[in-house]
Formats: C-alpha cells, sequence, structure tokens
RNA sequence: UGCCUGAUGGUGUAACGGUAGCACAACUGUUUUUGGUGCAGUUUGUCUUGGUUCGAAUCCAGGUCAGGCAACCA
C-alpha cells in the first residue's frame, strides 16, 4: 500500500488488523434486502465493499437480507444480480439470510436455555410502552419470568404454527433499563404466515433484522461488515449475540450513507415516484437508480469513479449532483462516437454550390487517434440549429447573422447573404456562400473565423427523436425542504425533441454505442429505440460556457 | 433532563503535535474546425471558549450546532 492515496477509516482498520494478524484475509459482504431495485447510494457501499476486498486482497459475499417474506420477491433478486454484474463486480458466493433458518432457529433455542431469551404474549402496543422512552427505563412484564422449559415449548409451538402473527413474539432477555433502546429486550423473533420467496411455506416465524444479520456475517466469516450510520445502536447487540451465543466474532464498522443534491435517495420515495407516476418507471433515466443510470448512458466505469472521489467518512453528506455529471463526461469524452444532430432545424442553403452532393470525412473521436473517421454526405441544402443564426447578432456571437462567417464543421466556410422569414417573423431560411478552397483538411483559404457549426445535408437527413433529461427536483434537497418532497418536483425534468434531424451514419452504428452529439450532449439509445424510430437519451449535456455567458 | 455520532472553503475529502493539500463547483486567461477537450491561473476554509505545548485542525475540558436512537422494517 504505498500509494499517495490516503487510506479512509475502514481502510485503515483493515490494514491494521491485517498488520497485527488479527485477520489473515478479509471477507466483506453486500447484504440487499430483495425489496427494491438498486441506487447510487447502494453503488457507495458496492464500491465499498468490493474495493476494499479488492485493495486488501480478500472476497466479497452477496447476501440477500431476506427475513421479511412479506416486502421481497426474486425479481428484485434477479435486478440486484444484474445491476452488480453491470457495474462490473464479482461475488465470490451467493448467500441468503434465508439459507440459515434452521441454524439460526437453533442458536434462538441456545439462547432461551442460557435464560437469555423468552416468549412474550404481549401486543405490539403494550411492548412499544413497556420499553418507556430515551429519558424513561422501560418496565418488564410477567412473561419475562417465565421459565426456561416454558419458554421451549412455547417456541417449539411458535415455530410449529399453534399461533397468529402477532399473538407471541421471541425476545432477548437483555437491560429494560439500558440507555440504548435497542438493548432493552428486543425482538428476535416474530410470527409471520406469509409465504416466502425461498423458503415457501415452510416457515411461520422469521427472524428479526438484529437476529439475523450479524449472526449471517458471522456464519459466513465475515471479517468487516460494513453498514450505514443508523446501524450505530444496533452494533452493542450485534456484539452481544455473537458474545452470548459464542460465534465467529464479525465486526461491524459505519459510515455515512449517499446523498445527493436535486434527487431522494430513500426506497420508500422512490417507489412514491413510480407509483404516482412522476416518473415512467424504476429504470426511467430521471431515476438515481442504478438501471435508470444504465438506460440514461451512465458508464459503470464512471459511477465507480464517482465513488472512488466521493470518499468514506462518518459526517453526513450532500455531494453535487455537478461531480457525478463530471465524472460520466470526462469518461464519455473519451469514448464517444461524435455525431452530427440538428435539434430545432431552419433550412441553409448554399447558394454557390452546384454539384448534387459529396461525401466528406469528420473525425469520430478528436480524444482518440485511432478514432478513425466516418463519411458525411454534404449537398446544397442543409439543416442547421436555429439558434445559430441572429437577424441582429450581440457582440460576441460567433455563430451566423448577416454578413456573419462560419465554419460547418469537417466541410467549408460559409458566409451569410440573406435569410427568408414567415408570416409571424419566425427565419426560416438562411442562404449562404461558401468558399470551395476552404474545404476541411486542405483549407487554401487564409480565412479564420470564430465559429464551427454542426449540420446535416437535407436529403440524407435522417428523423431521430431526443429525450432531453434535466434535474428531477428544483431544489437541492428534496428531502428536508418544507412541506412535502414531491412539490418539488421540476415539471420539466423531461423535454422530447420529435423532430430532430441526425447524420445517415447514426443507422449503421451499433445499438450501445456511446455518442457526444456536437455541441449538443452526450447521448445514448434508449431502450424503445428502434430502427425504424431511432430514440436518443441524452446523458449529459457538454459543459456550455456559451449559455452562462448569455446569462450575464 | 438521557444515550450515540459528528463538525476543515459553496460541496466532498486529506493532513495521525510541525508549510491547511486535492477534487468538483465558481471565476480569469490560453489553445481549439465542438462556446466541447486540453493547458495555466484566481477566489473561498479548521464551529466556539479556555487549557496543555516551543508549536494544536489534530491532545484535554466546557459550550454551541447538526444528525441519529423507541416499527412484530432492513
Amino acid at each position: 500500500m504505498s500509494d499517495e492515496k490516503s487510506l479512509n477509516f475502514i481502510e485503515e482498520i483493515i490494514s491494521q488488523d491485517l498488520a497485527t494478524g488479527k485477520h489473515k484475509s478479509i471477507l466483506t459482504r453486500f447484504p440487499p434486502e430483495p425489496n427494491g431495485y438498486l441506487h447510487i447510494g447502494h453503488a457507495k457501499s458496492i464500491c465499498l465493499n468490493f474495493g476494499l476486498a479488492e485493495t486488501f486482497g480478500g472476497a466479497t459475499n452477496l447476501r440477500f437480507d431476506d427475513t421479511n417474506p412479506v416486502t421481497e420477491d426474486t425479481e428484485y433478486v434477479e435486478s440486484i444480480k444484474a445491476d452488480l454484474k453491470w457495474l462490473g463486480f464479482n461475488w465470490i458466493k451467493e448467500c441468503y439470510a434465508s439459507d440459515y433458518f434452521d441454524q439460526l432457529y437453533a442458536f434462538a433455542v441456545q439462547l432461551i436455555e442460557k435464560g437469555l431469551a423468552y416468549v412474550d404474549d404481549s401486543s405490539a402496543e403494550a411492548i412499544a410502552q413497556q420499553k418507556g422512552t430515551p429519558t424513561q427505563p422501560g418496565t418488564g412484564n410477567a412473561f419475562r419470568e417465565r421459565s426456561i422449559q416454558e419458554n421451549l415449548t412455547l417456541f417449539a409451538e411458535m415455530k410449529a404454527g399453534k399461533y397468529n402473527d402477532g399473538e407471541k413474539v421471541l425476545r432477548a432477555k437483555i437491560d429494560l433499563a439500558s440507555p440504548n433502546m435497542h438493548m432493552r429486550d428486543p425482538l428476535l423473533y416474530r410470527i409471520k404466515k406469509a409465504h416466502h420467496h425461498r423458503t415457501g411455506d415452510q416457515w411461520c416465524i422469521y427472524p428479526m433484522y438484529d437476529f439475523a444479520h450479524g449472526q449471517s456475517d458471522s456464519i459466513e466469516n465475515i471479517t468487516h461488515s460494513i453498514c450505514t450510520l443508523e446501524f450505530i445502536p444496533h452494533r452493542a447487540l450485534y456484539d452481544w449475540c455473537i458474545e452470548q451465543l459464542g460465534i465467529f466474532p464479525s465486526h461491524q464498522y459505519e459510515f455515512a450513507r449517499l446523498n445527493m443534491t436535486y434527487t431522494v435517495m430513500s426506497k420508500r420515495k422512490l417507489l412514491q415516484l413510480v407509483q404516482e407516476g412522476h416518473v415512467q418507471s424504476w429504470d426511467d433515466p430521471r431515476m438515481p437508480t442504478i438501471s435508470g443510470m444504465r438506460r440514461r448512458g451512465y458508464t459503470a466505469e464512471s459511477i465507480r469513479d464517482f465513488c472512488d472521489r466521493i470518499g468514506i467518512a462518518k459526517r453526513e453528506n450532500i455531494i453535487d449532483f455537478s461531480l457525478l455529471e463530471f465524472c460520466v463526461r470526462e469518461h464519455l469524452n473519451k469514448i464517444a462516437q461524435r455525431r452530427m444532430v440538428v435539434t430545432d432545424p431552419i433550412k441553409l442553403v448554399i447558394t454557390n454550390y452546384e454539384q448534387a452532393e459529396e461525401i466528406l470525412d469528420s473525425e469520430n473521436n478528436p480524444e482518440d487517434p485511432n478514432g478513425g473517421t466516418r463519411p458525411v454526405p454534404f449537398s446544397k441544402e442543409l439543416w442547421i440549429q436555429a439558434d445559430d443564426f441572429m437577424e441582429v447578432p450581440t457582440k460576441k456571437y460567433f455563430r451566423l447573422g448577416p454578413g456573419l462567417s462560419v465554419r460547418l464543421k469537417s466541410a467549408y466556410i460559409i458566409e451569410c447573404e440573406s435569410f427568408d422569414k414567415d408570416a409571424e417573423g419566425k427565419v426560416t431560411t438562411v442562404y449562404a456562400k461558401y468558399f470551395p478552397n476552404s474545404k476541411s483538411g486542405s483549407d487554401t483559404s487564409g480565412i479564420h473565423v470564430k465559429g464551427t457549426l454542426h449540420w446535416v445535408s437535407a436529403k440524407h437527413a435522417i428523423p431521430v427523436e431526443l429525450n432531453e433529461y434535466d434535474r428531477l427536483f428544483n431544489v437541492e434537497d428534496p428531502s428536508s425542504a418544507e412541506g412535502d418532497f414531491k412539490s418539488y418536483i421540476n415539471p420539466h425534468s423531461l423535454h422530447t425533441v420529435t423532430t430532430a434531424w441526425g447524420e445517415p451514419a447514426l443507422l449503421n452504428d451499433p445499438l450501445d454505442a456511446r455518442f457526444q452529439f456536437l455541441r449538443k450532449g452526450y447521448f445514448y439509445q434508449d431502450t424503445n429505440s428502434t430502427k425504424d424510430k431511432l430514440v436518443f437519451n441524452r446523458t449529459v449535456t457538454l459543459k456550455d460556457t456559451w449559455a452562462k455567458e448569455q446569462k450575464k
């Protein structure tokens, strides 16, 4: 570890554990509950857990924390695995907490035998009340004093299905006066006569998180069990279970979860967005889900780079969305194929161009010396952007206007001569002459222009549809803003451009190609795109210093 | 009134008693056949009050602020 890069606090703990011989090698785990789709916050945890194993020569288990049958489903198991693979991570073992149900049951029996657990017949409300408050100790009840034998019998009956949901629970017997609420006789098992996606109807009692997670870690010999800050108060219980059971001492460490500006990260809120139709699906490109980002065109590399850059610490944070965008642009700039697409088109007629057409070459990627070129047809009538022409140009406007000259990318320098307007005063056609000796690559004209425009030959153009995305919320922190977070949804987060013209090369490009549409942004073909109707999602815009200049 | 975390520029994150650094953002300039990219630069920071020390972001004590802690969820 001679890197200049400093270690985060978990890496420091691990390198010490390795140095002191506490562990010969490390084993981490990523433990999602299969009740929803993975999002960028999970990606942080994934990159941490798998990254740690990579850095220190260990391995990582994928473990589904499936102890609540009513919320979980195999659909989620599959999507989680797909997202993980797409991100580029490989787990050494695929595990399920439900694989340990027998073992966990035996652990509970052990605790009862040691007089450390009891069956409680109280209602949920009664138990909550008896727990006291953070400032007041809890009070016991008579069930707490049941004999070991009685508890054993009752617990076996719970397992056998003798009781209904909510009739009885198994609780640990710890300390009702503990300043840590989680130690006030926490629930270990509850009755749920529900179908489990893996164990079916084999069980009707299910372990709670606190009785399943640490023991699962221990069973798998996880050395470093890493979770988020809200589990800090659970650690005492995690340790208590392991100690009382005398099993492999896994340890829990906590880091701060990811928050990002202009988005929400809780599963509950994301679910609302989908169910109430604010977005179209879990993989809507505006969602912070892994599948949404994938569909939008973010690369796995850029997401991993992002997770690397945000760091790991214990303080609450809210990361600028622009950092994610930076990571995406940085990667895409290196790999994206350059293409020309005109949105909001107006006609440009080259008055002195007499050939039927000619084929020009344009570089696929100026950042890649081996990127090669593609043929681009040029002709007398072209499409250009409406905002690349101004009837009365402002200062520092480097585009087209009466008498102004620009270069057409990979083609010729032109000079604007005149223009037509329609009845409403909207410019419809621009007329310009071209300089035949200014052809790209063999320019002998000696003319210097400040602007270069992208264009598409009208008779060769293919129609494309573009989905332009903006941030989903119009405030930085919708979750802590006053009122309902949904009232801060940006109504313009999706703008669909139905009449755009693309260059013909697009027809032959592979489905999963990454594009930069010159001067517009990075684009990626949508899952609903077809050969007959090409649909592209805007992954991210280009940085636009001209737009900033205009705002001044 | 309790317990647990934490506090370094706008946002993240380093500095492990000895020069407060890096990245993003913002802003300049420069290069450019993308107002992209690249390159160079600028601005902005140790929550507070005491103490220990030659020397404190770092150690100690008090305070302040922020977040968390009670679900038959994870």
